[in-house]
DNA sequence: TACACAATAT
DNA sequence: TATATTGTGT
């Protein structure tokens, strides 16, 4: 109860930033599984690492539980609602596995995300101060710290760009709403707009409106499927044919945030859409922050 | 000002 | 190769 007045009264600004972090952190499926080594052992051996012991799920709650009790313990300068945050969060972690289960057919409001893809993982830099107006001068003195990153449009983000479009009637499928429907943090319109650009070419190869052969991006397109309302917008003789899946209109209003890099998916792309239901191939690293100023 | 689209740059 | 930027026209 206290979170949903938190939530519509937008509280004060601690419990904002709380909210921020516990949505930033990784799902289940994003975490590497404790049964699961970092390194191969031909690897850890040849640089003499020795294996942790193995940890049990047991021994992982009861670490848990002692981080939390001596969190209790030494609370008393945080706020009430904090404390209440953090004990809803932890129960929210262990009780609900977040797994959303791969059969796709319904659209589920509650678990947009789910099916293993909180999709938190944008690339670029946290901060957002743009226009860095130092189009053809940047070379004279040490502007060069301006440069921003570029962005990369992982599967899960593709997927909510293509979720929003979908929502958008075609005709409001411009790149300002799609930006904000999006609600990624740091995403700009250009960014929007030039990802809009490549997948309208994409849909045009698809309904087959377009002489040119498949590109290597069709790849990351690919990897959510084109909703039917997408897919026969123009003029069309030869429909393909009817998709294993069509989303229902719905959005994720969770605000995606950055922290997170989703690596290796550009060679890991051989197969079908299907492989992305979960980031079993993936693996999400922390992104590093620390090039703050350069 | 936002948009679409093509061409070009990085 | 993927994404950003630029140029042109609406």
């Amino acid at each position: 109860m206290e979170k949903e007045v938190r939530m519509i009264t937008c509280g004060d600004e601690d419990d904002e930033r709380v909210s921020e972090w516990e949505a930033g952190l990784p799902s289940l499926n994003d975490l590497t599984p404790l049964s699961q080594a970092l390194i191969p052992p031909e690897l850890a051996s040849a640089f003499s690492i020795t294996a942790e012991p193995f940890r049990s799920m047991g021994d992982v709650n009861r670490a848990s539980q002692s981080t939390l009790l001596s969190i209790r313990r030494q609370n008393s300068g945080v706020s009430a609602s904090n404390m209440k945050s953090l004990n809803s969060f932890m129960e929210d972690r262990s009780g609900d596995p977040l797994i959303l289960e791969g059969g796709d057919q319904e659209f589920d409001h509650e678990h947009v995300l789910g099916d293993g893809d909180d999709p938190r993982e944008l690339t670029q830099e946290g901060s957002e101060k743009r226009k860095l107006e130092n189009v053809g001068e940047e070379a004279d003195s040490g502007s060069q710290a301006l440069k921003k990153p570029r962005l990369v449009w992982t599967p899960q983000l593709h997927k909510r760009f293509v979720e929003v479009v979908h929502h958008l009637d075609i005709k409001n499928a411009v790149p300002k709403t799609i930006m904000q429907l999006m609600n990624v943090e740091g995403l700009t319109r250009e960014n929007v707009a030039s990802h809009l650009q490549k997948y309208r070419l994409y849909l045009k190869r698809m309904q087959g409106l377009s002489n040119e052969g498949p590109s290597a991006s069709d790849q990351l397109f690919a990897s959510t499927p084109v909703p039917q309302s997408l897919r026969d917008s123009g003029a069309n003789g030869n429909m393909p044919p009817p998709q294993l899946m069509q989303y229902g209109a719905g959005l994720p209003m969770i605000p995606m945030q950055y922290g997170f890099e989703f690596h290796a998916y550009n060679n890991m792309m051989r197969e079908q859409q299907r492989d992305w239901s979960g980031n079993k191939y993936g693996s999400v690293v922390p992104f590093s922050h620390g090039s703050s100023d350069k």
